[in-house]
DNA sequence: ATATTATTGAAAGTGATTTTCAATAATAAG
DNA sequence: CTTATTATTGAAAATCACTTTCAATAATAT
């Protein structure tokens, strides 16, 4: 599955380079999974991908490479509400732009949604500056989803 | 702890009747807990105030009460990232409006907020109509959050 | 009073995630 | 090129919030 499509280097090895970690195979081929779905995979999705080509690689090392990356700031860790944490790569060569998400709360497809941004970026920002003024709170991020049915689930 | 300071019957009465759910004790008193509480309890931590006053009431019975009673709408289950679930009244006798949380990612602290809630309120009505436009998604709820540094976090 | 149904709680089970720890790989030092 | 130092790994065991099971009890209907 890990198809590399690029030829130079990827994007994340001066990041680790930088941050004194090692880019080890199982790093990297987590990250190469990661860089080549549409979905927001949980650990152990990731591993089973990774599992038939790799299969040396354990699950404990996945679950770990996910929250260095997260620590990192390379991927985005989300809970939508089914019971496994899911992963998406916070940036990458194509298309993935910062997004929200639609949930359906029958079917749990995720949408991926860009539109409005512009419009929610305007009034994300004077939120954050008046909670910074109002309790001395610095925002870092912020959590936006809508939870609902999806095209298919209205009957 | 479960101080009764209304002396009619409780706004969720006529919610159990019309449900068709008994008002038992355990649920009276859990929901006593969540009136007279500014915090964001969890269910043991719910399960521990009233096993002092009613050690014969069990923790599996306040998981059961709590999945109920966010069935029912009447009491909000948020994810702040510790890995226990947090329960809040939905509605209440006082001050309690819609609003959304900050969550101070150092020490742990939620600050509820219901300042901009009318600006958002007003980008959510056109996103939602948008999305379910470009989507045909319904929104039937949202989850919004900031993280950053509280006051006392901020070194 | 008796049958029917809802609610309860102790104990056992679940399942995603973490921890432990000894082995191995990568880098630094000599 | 050794050898010491440090980072990374994976199997197995542990954790821990939450669920399920099931027999007992309480509430309502007949
Ligand atoms: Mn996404
Ligand atoms: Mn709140
Ligand atoms: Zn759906
Ligand atoms: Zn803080």
């Amino acid at each position: 599955m890990p198809r590399c499509r690029r030829m130079g280097p990827p994007w994340w090895e001066p990041r680790f380079r930088e941050a004194g970690f090692r880019l080890t195979m199982p790093r990297q081929v987590i990250l190469e999974v990661l860089s080549n779905t549409e979905e927001h995979l949980s650990a152990e999705e990731i591993y089973l991908l990774i599992h038939k080509v790799y299969p040396n690689i354990g699950l404990t090392t996945v679950y770990r490479t996910l929250d260095l990356l997260v620590d990192m700031g390379l991927v985005f860790k989300f809970d939508f509400g089914d019971k496994r944490a899911r992963y998406e790569l916070s940036q990458g060569p194509a298309s993935k732009k910062h997004h929200h998400h639609l949930i359906c709360t029958k079917c749990g497809r995720i949408i991926d949604y860009t539109d409005f941004i512009d419009e929610e970026r305007e009034l994300l920002q004077r939120t954050e500056a008046g909670l910074s003024e109002k309790y001395n709170f610095k925002v870092t991020s912020h959590l936006i989803q809508f939870y609902g049915l999806c095209d298919e689930c209205q009957e």
